[in-house]
DNA sequence: GTGGTCTAGACCACC
DNA sequence: GTGGTCTAGACCACA
């Protein structure tokens, strides 16, 4: 469901937050899905549970989860308006990471293989 | 010279690794010029001397620079060939970074009008 | 477990990577073995921990340990195989000194007599 | 005449000084017998001419040379009795040599077999 | 608790 | 002036 990547030096807890963005973006969740539990997403994901706990509490600060006690955590019915002001993140994030690959000396004809590359792997 | 982001996730000893490595690719710096000093560098960028060195010496240990106490640190003969491999890194990186955008549920057309917009604002 | 010498010439960070090779070229430290925390070595040495750090991260990028944020740093699989290319290092160090010693005016049986004494010394 | 190794972690000033006490233990040079100039050593040696004045300048503190303006430096009479005890220094120095390599795992037989080799090499 | 990054400022070796 | 090592202590990400 959702995928993170270790070696990133975003942090894990934010790659989860953004993952859960991007599938109610993507309309895989909806307002009121259940999220997976915390216990079990951390062992699909091989993190520690403080880890994906943390991205839960936030989310739920954000009012884009809606945790009842005893029962789990819930897409609420504003995540989907969360998920827009989300993308501007996105957005400036792999802003930053473009002006780095130019700084790096990439050329903008790599960058767009690159992109077009990550689309056709794409599933 | 280098220009550097200090509200990234990316360490400011690694952005001023990239940096000179892209200065390299571009040909702004060739093998036997005088990297500026530590101390120089730090002042410019407001950064600490000790972040510059710790740059300064990993391109040292990886043949990038060539270091000489007392006199300074200058492109290697073999910079040209290291930045070459260190394409790759950027690109990968640039490739997580994709990946990430995309988790997050930026759509494809999202992601060339970033594309768009810092090509545009490139000087 | 690792002996430090404040007085020697020889940065304190490489004598902890030193010693962290000598362990496992003796077989006291093997692959998955936990090596102590930073900040437990650099109080036992009387060293900083910032220092300790360096050896540690030097000892991660060389693929000789396996350093988890948040768990600690364990012997890599891959660290018997660096430590006998680092006796290659060790080796071309003594060789050094001992031509210095000779250039030095010292002559073979002093030399000889040297070595016996550290090794009479030896626990 | 003397030998220095750049790379040593050993300062080249201390190489240059164990040089000289070096020629003397071997008898190559005498009291009253000229030095180098430093302008002449420094060149053979590909060493800044600041570094060979340092080394000058502490043998003429130490009694070892005897420096005559306008002339030149020359060994001084005294100097043999300065050579034993610098020997002191060198045999400390290799001492603490031998433990590092030791503390890095090399065992004895290696480093009888690096004696030998050095031994060997010698002209 | 762990490792990792950064700042601040000292001292050294060398040019 | 240069690069290099070390200390001291802060804050962060993660378990």
């Amino acid at each position: 469901m959702i995928r993170i990547d270790a070696s990133s030096p975003v942090p894990l807890y934010d790659q989860i937050k953004s993952g859960f963005r991007g599938l109610v973006a993507k309309g895989l969740l909806k307002p009121g899905d259940a999220a997976p539990s915390i216990r079990e997403l951390s062992a699909k994901l091989k993190v520690n549970p403080n880890t994906v706990a943390r991205a839960f509490r936030e989310l739920s600060v954000e009012g884009f989860f809606d945790s009842r006690r005893g029962e789990g955590s819930f897409i609420s019915e504003a995540a989907p308006r969360r998920v827009k002001s989300g993308l501007g993140e996105s957005s400036s994030a792999l802003a930053d990471s473009l002006k780095l690959a130019r700084r790096s000396g990439l050329g903008w004809d790599d960058i767009e293989e690159v992109v077009r590359e990550i689309r056709k792997e794409e599933p």
